[in-house]
DNA sequence: AGCTATTCATAATC
DNA sequence: TGATTATGAATAGCT
């Protein structure tokens, strides 16, 4: 849509790219826009100029946008592959770790310049001392959850088994009609608690993992 | 363009309002994917439709996008207001505080063998995300208290031996009591040099640390 | 920055 | 849904 048609493809003079990119990027918000009213729709959208600029709307907020994006595309991942979600969460503990570990092995070089920048290093300290206690309690918290899982599928194997041995009697005592649906409704019981079990191998090693990283 | 023209407001229809949602969903991609090209731009697009399903768009990768544009949000509203950044900090730090305790309410309830629900999951997931952006945040800021510091400390030293040398060229000149008063304020102020050239020493050695770190 | 000649995106329709 | 087409919008090339 111009005087004459043209091929996609990085505008090599910078000045009718600048010219360009003014134009188009204002072009591109504006059916942003429309398609978030017209379509009620929410839409977050981030642009930097090749000179570092930046440019942004979003429908609602950028912050809503992004997390919600966030949010979504890991419960995409997590259904797609289940055991992926342990190596995130090793790689999540691992890069967390090291964060911490530099933080606080910077602490004690900063007492002194603590002085200089008095409240803003004050308030940095501060916040880095909720940050490691909001970690502790994270790391606490994820523990919990792999143990109860670990519980979880201990207590199911229990039952597999116990279900297995009644399917033996039940057998062995020529079973009735009403004992034949109950061996029924253990036998899914039974597949839930592969299905867990499963799930709780990795999470073992990964809870190891975690331990290791402590001390 | 079109068949008609219309007015830009949700369409109440809720069949042609998906049929437009993808039309234009598709062009808004389309002219994000040019804009990137043409004009050597970063670009990130995230779309949610009313029925909750997500589109998106990045030039590089989402995280790159998303990413650079929290970093330079954060630069810009440093630079508009200093104030305000504690103000975010402590907000960051309150919500963070929040979370946690909720955490911790949360974790008593759940010792009783409550079941693993996926929402905790993701919980976890966006405080960790946030702790870790935090982090990010934090040592930028810590970076540019640093860089500042050592600046300072040039400053400083400059200013000391430009004194050192008037304090020669006076004496060698026999001076006045003028050059003499002159004298003595500089005096004050090379002993400042020093007070923060002893500061400033442990931070250069903290920002090479952190430079390491990321590498 | 403006101004058109064009090309392009898409609303209406099937 | 998917294809078609008339029409309004966006914009490439100039000034």
């Amino acid at each position: 849509m111009g005087r004459g048609k043209i091929v996609i493809k990085r505008i090599d003079d910078s000045t009718s790219r600048q010219v360009t990119f003014s134009k188009r990027r204002k072009g591109l918000i504006k059916k942003a826009k429309e398609l978030a009213i017209l379509c009620d729709a929410e839409v977050g959208l981030i642009i930097f100029s090749n000179t570092d600029k930046v440019y942004d709307f979003a429908s609602s907020s950028m912050k809503s946008a992004i997390e919600r994006f966030n949010k979504t595309k890991m419960e995409q991942q997590q259904l797609l592959n289940p055991a992926s979600e342990v190596m995130f969460w090793q790689r999540e503990a691992a890069t967390l770790r090291q964060e911490l570990h530099s933080l606080q092995e910077n602490h004690s070089r900063q007492l002194m310049g603590e002085k200089l920048n008095g409240l803003s290093v004050n308030e940095l300290h501060n916040i880095e001392s909720r940050l490691e206690m909001s970690l502790r309690g994270i790391r606490t918290k994820r523990n919990l959850i792999h143990h109860e899982n670990l519980e979880l599928s201990r207590k199911v194997q229990r039952i597999h088994q116990e279900n297995i041995e009644l399917h033996k009697k039940a057998y062995a005592t020529s079973s009735s009609n009403v004992l034949g649906l109950g061996e029924l409704e253990d036998a899914a019981d039974a597949s839930n608690a592969q299905v867990r079990l499963q799930l709780s191998q990795p999470e073992q090693s990964c809870y190891d993992s975690i331990k290791e990283l402590r001390s």
